[in-house]
RNA sequence: GAUCUCGUAGCUCAGCCGGUAGAGCAUUUGACUUUUAAUCAAAGGGUCAUGGGUUCGAGUCCCAUCGAGAUCACCA
């Protein structure tokens, strides 16, 4: 394979070759006795009572300022970065001075990893400084890093912004953009802030399968793949609902799993072709439990991450302090549209939408019209966090008849910051009711819907031996990721979001 | 899928009405033993996304393709 290298890398590879020559190994053996991170010496460091006479600590080399016989450098690790003093008669202390003279100023190269042991003082400047005696190359960089720099007012200069090149290379934006780190390390600790909360209310993290032979429990189009042995036909699940409900079936109180979903669908800011989802079902709950249970647990993620119910997400701040706003759907629509939905039938509501300038066609039922009408009327003026409840009964076939009123479900959504970021159920257990939903569903389908469900007769047979009355919950871990890390893209809370893929250079040989 | 915008050095960006390809940082060489966007002196570095076209002449104008971003549609 031909690659074409830059003289920057071409000076690299030489350097690797001297650095050999030197009788240097660029890729030691791997243990390198580190006992501490940058960020803690900046908090445990005290000139005067513990002075810290023997760090060892690794990372990358991101700057080096040479002044003749003495070097200033940057070391940069999990903790951040700390400033490393060098001196030449320290490091070379007999007659041979090349250690310092080729190897460390000429050889060494900004994103090398290397392994420093030495003292804590503070420069004459007031920076905190790791004096160092010895030095050891842990692993040669061969390719030059954006140089990000931060002069004196902490104005950024040559940020590496070009979103293309940060999401392909990730671990580059990783490395030279800081705020990325805190944005990933904030989705984890809210991931792991709700696991926390659901395995304190003793619920069983589970797994199910995402090669699936129907798919269902959303509506979706879904991504379709081959089994060889078995010569047929899979999916890529874009719900782990179904799986979960027979776990319920099967005696499990209370399941829940951080699933990632796949929807054959657009892509844009607010949507990945592969997300994250956890669902959540309880037993012996309905969907006014759940409610509870979301927002206790969403004001728990806030206050873990900010110490604030209060979320600054751009120009707004999203207060998830208890209890949230509650309507239901018909009421939100009346509220900012003026119109009473209650008592329209299907012409009824087409008319509504005409007026409204909503767009409509023929497959549209019932429940969808309502849908379309409450998302382009209500959703976007949804920004505190809000629970809509009582859907369509059309629109949810998954989900229990009302208890109270004909023709909704027992449902509620999240919305919060103009979009969806939770959906619930108090689940539908009533098999042969079930079974009717699906053919409505398939109705639906001929209908010319394209995301319209399946029949799943498997799911139908595990209803049959019986489920009790259950909650049941999915919340979207990037959108909600999202607003807890104040971004306003998806592809700033995936690590590796989906994109076309790379074009090389053709390959001769 | 539709529309608009963008693609120039490792990174961030200039490049006017079409006339020899520019800057800062990074790199290389040299100076400097407490600097910090280190500084000073010098040098090298380009298939201007790709392919066509118009023109005496194209980074610049036109067409197509590839990639990205924004808005819209679909969805979470």
């Amino acid at each position: 394979m031909s690659t074409h290298l830059s003289d920057q890398e071409i000076v690299r590879r030489e350097a690797l070759q001297r650095i050999r020559e030197m009788g240097i190994d660029p890729y030691p053996a791997p243990t390198y006795p580190v006992n501490t991170l940058s960020s803690a010496i900046r908090t445990s460091y005290d000139p005067d009572n513990n002075p810290l006479p023997d760090v060892c600590l690794a990372g990358r080399l991101m700057q080096v300022r040479v002044m003749g016989k003495a070097s200033f450098a940057e070391l940069q690790d999990a903790g951040g970065r700390i400033q490393l003093y060098v001196n030449r008669d320290e490091l070379c202390p007999g007659d041979d001075k090349s250690f310092y003279n080729e190897f460390f100023k000429k050889l060494l190269d900004i994103g090398d990893f290397i392994g420093v042991r030495g003292h804590v003082f503070t420069t004459q400047t007031g920076e905190l400084t790791v004096h160092v005696q010895s030095l050891t190359l842990l692993a040669k960089s061969l390719r030059p890093l954006p140089v990000v720099k931060t002069d004196a007012e902490g104005q950024v200069h040559d940020a590496f912004t070009d979103p293309e090149l940060r999401h392909r290379q990730r671990y580059v934006d990783l490395v030279v953009n800081p705020g990325v780190r805190e944005t990933f390390l904030r989705r984890s600790r809210m991931i792991q802030e709700m696991r926390n909360c659901m395995l304190e209310s003793g619920f069983l993290e589970v797994e199910t399968p995402v090669l699936q032979p129907l798919y269902g429990g959303a509506l979706a189009r879904p991504f379709k793949t081959h089994h060889n042995t078995l010569d047929t036909t899979l999916y890529l699940r874009i719900a782990n609902e179904l799986y979960l409900k027979r776990l319920v079936v099967g005696g499990f109180d209370g399941v829940f799993e951080f699933a990632k979903n796949f929807r054959n669908e657009g892509m844009s800011r607010f949507h990945n072709p592969e997300f994250t989802l956890v669902e959540l079902y309880v037993a012996y709950k309905d969907c006014y439990w759940m409610m509870d249970f979301v927002e206790a647990m969403i004001e728990r993620v806030a206050l873990a991450l900010h110490g604030d119910t209060r979320v600054t997400v751009g120009e707004k701040i999203i207060d998830f302090k208890r209890p949230w706003k509650r309507y239901t759907m018909a009421e939100a629509i009346q509220i900012h549209t003026g119109t009473d939905i209650r008592h329209l039938d299907e012409n009824g509501l087409r008319e509504a939408a005409r007026r409204m300038n909503i767009e409509t066609d023929a497959s549209m039922g019932k429940g969808k019209l309502i849908d379309e009408i409450f998302g382009a009327a209500v959703e976007p003026l949804l920004i505190q966090p809000t629970f809509i409840t009582d859907y369509p009964v059309e629109m949810s076939p998954l989900a229990k008849r009302h208890r109270d009123h004909d023709g909704l479900v027992e449902r509620f959504e999240v919305i919060c910051n103009a979009k969806e970021i939770a959906n619930a159920f108090s689940e539908l257990n009533d098999p042969l009711d079930q079974r009717e939903r699906f053919e409505d569903q398939i109705k639906l389908g001929l209908r010319g819907d394209a995301e319209a469900m399946m029949l799943d007769e498997d799911f139908l047979r595990a209803l049959e031996y019986g489920m009790p009355p259950t909650a049941g919950v999915g919340i979207g871990i990037d959108r909600l990721a999202m607003i807890m890390t104040n971004q306003d893209s998806i592809q700033e809370v995936i690590f590796f979001p989906q994109m076309r893929p790379e074009r090389h250079a053709e390959v001769e040989d």
